[in-house]
DNA sequence: TAAAATACCATGATATACCATAATTAATGT
DNA sequence: ACATTAATTATGGTATATCATGGTATTTTA
């Protein structure tokens, strides 16, 4: 999963990437995003995940504690299943475009298992900032074979 | 899942989302409402998911414990079958909405299994409390693989 | 029989599904 | 390797269906 780029409409229709889409498809599942807790995005991911998820805090803590309380509360209520129309599109809400602020143009960032959708500038920072962070942590690769610029 | 906000109208009727009617009448099955125990809110599920719930408050306490009966006694004492009309509409007891404050708009919130019903204020109040108390324990949240800093 | 609770109807707003075109990417042949 | 064509994908616009909500009629019950 690459980044690609994609408009958002007056309405907050955006087109999901194709690859995306086909995962999804092919799990015949569907696309769940929520607020991000750690950076200003839009996260996504395929429902049985979140699942996943919920069923580790059920386990994870006491039925009762208030910690599985609050955890269920904060995924469950921010989190909402988005089926795209037949052109490959979902629309986003009110509330997610301004945690991320979306205006008119959204990067759909590939993590692994999820994804996260970025206002174009604030993702070229982080982008920055990640590579930055790498840097500063594997300086060996810089004086080795096989990460170098051949 | 999600959190939609509804108007509450002179008589207590309410819409009950669409997506939680759907799940209900996908079962079909009725929802049950009664005043939550851990907060200022009315707490909702589909009818056979108290019988389970039941189930977990004897599994999650001292078997003999008086704490365990209490419990019982309150959600079943209180529970109440709720049936919508034609129109999606539920109509909320004085009872309920006295204990969430209710009185003319209502915060469906998303839980999972489960889902409650605020008041606009003390829900935007708890959303952000809930959000400063997971952000102070994230530490644990990390080892999942859906929601965690990576 | 009066009051309350419940079921039904009608409308406006909102969101969803669909169609048509533009742009991008992939494929083909010269 | 380049140009041309074909196919897929993205985007703007519009029609349609769904949903929320105010109001009214009907049933229940005290």
């Amino acid at each position: 999963m690459d980044t690609v780029i994609n408009k958002v409409d007056a309405k907050g229709r955006v087109s999901l990437p194709a690859d995306y889409r086909a995962i999804v498809k092919e799990l015949n599942s569907e696309i769940v995003c929520y607020r991000s807790l750690s950076a200003p995005c839009i996260e996504g991911c395929v429902e049985d995940l979140l699942e996943k998820l919920a069923a580790e805090i059920e386990n994870s803590t006491d039925f009762f504690s208030q910690t599985q309380d609050d955890l269920t509360n904060l995924i469950f209520g921010d989190a909402r299943r988005f089926t795209f129309d037949s052109t490959g599109r979902i629309v986003l809400t009110e509330k997610l475009l301004q945690h991320a602020e979306i205006t008119d143009t959204a990067v759909f960032v590939g993590k692994g298992r999820k994804f996260q959708i970025w206002n174009p500038q604030n993702w070229a920072k982080e982008e920055a900032r990640i590579r930055a962070e790498v840097m500063k942590k594997r300086p060996v690769l810089n004086t080795g074979k096989c990460g170098g610029t051949n």
